[in-house]
DNA sequence: TTGTATGCGTTATCAT
DNA sequence: ATGATAACGCATACAA
């Protein structure tokens, strides 16, 4: 079933029923009821290889997931998709490893696919301003900022990652600790690392007593979580009364480490983690956390692209973080 | 940058280029090696728009998820996603509703998409019988048997789902549980549920002793799982000394729950989970449970899709499951 | 072995 | 408001 039978069935010719079709003004309403009948009726669908080849592009949105093993962005991938769905733009889903350039891939995608839109969750400044000046439609960054970056036709949707570690940092603080251990990323090919580092430092800087005995590096993963920690151990045994963990993962694979240790979380050692996933609420014990909104970043970055594809300018949106205040942390009294 | 300028450049003719492009035989070998050689220059790449057009049908694959919020589906997707992007076949993902109907969903997306293949994760046998007679490309069944359907087209990579689930049961009876409840799906929505609910029964009906003292269905999440402890609690009290929870979500929800109660987990009840999520072996406890090889399960069912694609006759393969045993069970006394 | 011509289903430009 | 017609980029049957 084409267009074409569309035409004979209906009696109009192809250009009427293109036009009913694409909702396009200069139609008859009696035109458009019959052909919609008829649509209806035959459960027509167009035939989006055609119409993608004649308009040059594809009508789709692509999604660049940087990072497999990411549960943050496996929930992002869900809601967006949700969110996608109500539209009509079919989602072209690619991931890629965390150190494979997401700018290089999506210009090839563009050469490929032709997308109206693109969304990356995750991605590195160095790359966009490298590359990104060759893209030419509308796209948003998720997960990192890029305000500074000055491209007319790239949005950002991030939480302050600075403001958000440093007040995990400061939570602490207030909770008497003062000996503390951070478990993150690589800060000089991470940004958010680097970022969630930067404002580690300050809570740190503000009071002199207080001191970061370590700072371990590690891929995302449980794993990751578990053998930081375990290095921690090694190098400051229980010097350290509390770490604050870059992502839940890693702050579940630290507590799980620091339990095989024969110690208690957070009679011990306290932990403090960041993303806010769902089993964080379910672990033993409830993760203290620094919740990513992930429902509010997916609906805003969904936003923010369908109204630049229809010409609305780029946008920069910090999406609030919370502090979630669970079983990880116990208050030390400070021997002064 | 299209065949024809690659016509122009090469100085071959249109037809030329085509045949080389798709690697067929009648073409000389200095042919193919000046075309290829600005191929590779020029970084050209086929339209797949217009080639999909002219081939009729779409060269890529579906893989149609049921249900959302599910970590084993979502680990599969992402292994199948590694797989199929070293072929050439593009995938396009689509999540549908647990209630939803998978087969008229798959239709849908046959007419509109035109793919080459379809992965079913998760689906109904009733569904498949009353309609997946009108799909006309191979398709594998993921997680549920499609044996006995007798559908030409349809393969399926399974786990033999009462056999594990007794499994699991039995091991609880061999530590001595005697009255032990069961938290999973639906029984009547659910194939799956009514498949490891039928090995919980078979299990238990081999000793006279041992009771099944509630089943408890739910939604498969976290919450789900600490509801129905909940449940289990209310109504059985502790005379309950063990929990099969048909995944672990579930089982973690419900440890957590058990937890909150006041008992521990493995002293005061024992609880074995089914799926081995990576987080299992990182939770307090450790997680006995019985794991799926999603790994063998993504490269299988993507396999018997490329081979079916390629005229191989379906398939019906069991991938088997591993009993893990870890921390969540303890050892009881029968006081005889 | 190579070249030429036709059509896939759609949109868009031009007449009418 | 509607109809005719030319492209879009490619594969393929046929001619050379």
């Amino acid at each position: 079933m084409t267009i074409k039978d569309l035409a004979r069935l209906s009696g109009y010719s192809l250009g009427t029923v293109s036009r009913v079709l694409n909702n396009q003004p200069n139609v008859s309403e009696k035109a458009r009821e019959t052909i919609m009948a008829i649509v209806k009726e035959a459960g027509f669908e167009l035939n989006s290889n055609a119409k993608n080849l004649k308009q040059q592009r594809s009508n789709s949105i692509v999604v660049i997931v940087k990072g497999r093993a990411n549960e943050l962005f496996a929930q992002l991938v869900e809601q967006i998709q949700a969110r996608v769905a109500e539209t009509d733009y079919p989602l072209i889903l690619h991931y890629i490893d965390e150190d494979e350039n997401e700018v290089h891939c999506a210009l090839q995608l563009c050469r490929e696919k032709k997308p109206v839109g693109i969304l990356f969750l995750g991605g590195t400044s160095e790359n966009f301003l490298a590359d990104f000046g060759e893209i030419q439609v509308p796209a948003v960054l998720v997960t990192n900022t890029a305000a500074s970056l000055g491209f007319a036709n790239l949005s950002s949707v991030s939480t302050d990652d600075v403001a958000a570690a440093r007040s995990a940092i400061s939570y602490l603080m207030e909770q008497g600790h003062r000996e503390i251990a951070v478990i993150g990323g690589d800060c000089t090919v991470s940004e958010i690392s680097h970022l969630r580092y930067e404002g580690c430092i300050r809570a740190i800087r503000r009071d002199s007593e207080t001191a970061l005995r370590s700072y371990e590096t590690t891929r995302f993963s449980l794993q990751g979580g578990y053998a930081s920690m375990e290095r921690v151990l090694d190098t400051c045994g229980t010097q350290v009364t509390a770490v604050f963990a870059m992502a839940d993962v890693l702050a579940i694979g630290a507590i799980r480490c620091i339990c095989d240790h024969g110690l208690r979380v957070p009679e011990d050692i306290s932990v403090v983690g960041f993303d806010g996933l769902p089993v964080g609420q379910f672990y033993m014990p409830k993760l203290t956390t620094v919740r990513q909104q992930t429902d509010e970043m997916a609906s805003a970055c969904v936003r923010i692209l369908l109204d630049a594809i229809d010409g609305a300018p780029s946008r920069h949106l910090t999406v609030p973080y919370v502090l979630t205040i669970y079983e990880s942390v116990k208050q030390v009294e400070t021997l002064k």
